[in-house]
DNA sequence: CAGGCGTTGCTGGA
DNA sequence: TCCAGCAACGCCTG
């Protein structure tokens, strides 16, 4: 095949050209490059019989978000003179299948230490190994590697925020400049006998009769992750001051956060490159706040749930994890589609779990709030239920941060303070007394009043006739 | 092994 | 807006 040397580039998550190492030693020295991302059946196959469209284990939102990244990685790709293959199928075969008929003498991939990669990975290198390719599995998902965390700390995940702080340190390249810019890449070589396409379509991938009403507001891909960081680092005052427990849950039309979550779980954007910007902007103000409440704390923390993840046997579990309380939680599924489906009958609860449905998207304390509900709080579902529905719906869903903070505010693992409860009602109305979070993403009580919004079920019958909302009918009463 | 402390609770009072 | 009181867990440090 192709002459001189040829190497692939794996994309999985990194789905970006900026700071991406992988793809860098890919393109050095090659005469050809191959950049694939492989559709995973186990990942992306349509489930009719799912709670809501899309696959067994993600809603239409996240998958729509994927390829709208992959859209653009395609575009900045060809800018670059190359182009993104793909492929369907289970990526070790298919890998495998590309690497014999490319004759590649190099694979790139980022290195990711989520169980499923752990396994698959282990399976093409050892297939590569034993045909003689090089493997470059850089890491450069997160600031600091896992392994590194876990090595200094004597062998196991340190299990709290402070610890892990003392541990990390500033990362190693926080000084030297990251490689953000790309000029050329090389040419993708001759495809030869492998099924090569173009990113699918939602219809393509077989999402046809798409029934929701409201999809998420927000686009993926590195070149809309770009500019929603710069975005939000040019409002310097706002992010010196940036207290993420002071942030407004019921904020939707102008998020309190930066919502730049989902770039980062995809990779759309580099979390290392997002920390320098935000260290620069530090250097040019007075004072800044700091971990954990600062914006930099936030990307800390992620590291931190990496790292306990990774190194934490059983982590998504209750049973056989070695740092989850052991707590008999009630399996009640009635309770648990109540929560699911937005039918509590607490307005606040049932708001967050719709804009969750629709937009794949919450504030960090709406998400506190249900899923304390649903465990600790009220409903006392074991926790790995609720971890399962946000996995799915959530457009940055995040296999380590998800569970971790599962754990969290199921006070099975870092946090133990069960007499803290967020209020169904009061704690909502601190914020948004008017209720206008819950008009927008319960509309059938767009007309119930102010004094009654957040507690309908106490409401003279008269009021719920003339806000054409009838407890018990139109809208539930709380169990 | 005891004491300090922990990203983001609630209520009620000043 | 800030505080005390509530009741009280378990990790980390010395």
């Amino acid at each position: 095949m192709a002459a001189g040397s040829g190497s692939l580039m794996w994309f999985r998550k990194g789905l970006r050209i900026h700071d991406n190492p992988a793809l860098e030693y890919a393109s050095k020295g090659s005469s050809f490059m191959y950049p694939v991302f492989v559709i995973d059946p186990h990942y992306m196959e349509p489930d009719p019989s799912a709670f809501s469209p899309g696959s067994t284990r993600a809603g239409i939102n996240r998958i729509r978000f994927l390829l709208e990244s992959l859209v653009d990685l395609d575009l900045n790709l060809k800018k670059l003179g190359s182009r993104l293959l793909v492929l369907k199928g289970e990526p070790s075969q298919v890998l495998t299948h590309c690497l014999k008929e490319w004759n590649v003498k190099k694979l790139c991939f980022e290195y990711d230490t989520e169980p499923y990669y752990q396994a698959l990975d282990r399976s093409v290198k050892d297939y590569a190994s034993s045909a003689g390719i090089e493997v470059f599995s850089p890491v450069s998902h997160t600031l600091f590697n896992p392994a590194d965390i876990i090595e200094k700390n004597g062998g196991s995940p340190p299990r709290s925020y402070q610890s892990f702080l003392k541990l990390a340190g500033e990362p190693s390249w926080v000084s030297s400049p990251l490689s953000i810019r790309v000029s050329s890449l090389p040419p993708v070589g001759d495809v030869g006998s492998c099924e090569v396409s173009q990113v699918p379509t939602m219809e393509e991938l077989g999402y046809v009769d798409n029934d929701q009403d409201e999809l998420t507001p927000f686009r993926g891909g590195e070149s809309e992750a770009l500019k929603r960081m710069t975005e939000s680092l040019s409002n310097k005052d706002w992010v010196a001051n940036f207290e993420k427990p002071k942030g407004d849950p019921s904020a939707y039309l102008k998020p309190a956060t930066t919502v730049l979550s989902p770039y980062l779980k995809f990779g759309c954007l580099s979390s290392r490159y997002f920390y320098q910007c935000l260290k620069g902007v530090y250097k040019n103000v007075k004072r800044h706040t700091l971990p954990p409440v600062s914006l930099g704390g936030q990307l800390l923390w992620r590291d931190f749930f990496y790292t306990v993840a990774f190194g934490t046997p059983n982590f998504a579990q209750m049973k056989g994890n070695g740092i989850c309380k052991q707590i008999p939680w009630n399996d009640d599924e009635q309770l648990l589609a109540a929560w699911r489906d937005a039918k509590t009958g607490y307005p606040w609860i049932d708001a967050i779990m719709v804009q969750l449905r629709k937009w794949g998207w919450m504030h960090h304390l709406a998400r506190h709030c249900v899923a304390c509900f649903l465990t600790r709080g009220d409903l006392f579902v074991h926790w790995e239920k609720g971890r399962d529905v946000f996995e799915r719906l959530l457009i940055d869903s995040d296999w380590a941060i998800n569970n971790g903070n599962w754990l969290w505010l199921s006070c099975s693992s870092f946090f133990y303070q069960y007499n803290r409860i967020y209020s169904p009602i009061s704690f909502g109305k601190k914020y948004d007394p008017k209720g206008n979070y819950i008009r927008h993403f319960l509309p059938i009580l767009k007309d119930m009043p102010d004094e009654y919004i957040y507690e309908p079920w106490t409401a003279p019958l008269s009021i719920q006739t003339k806000a054409k909302c009838i407890i018990g009918r139109d809208y539930p009463k709380p169990g």
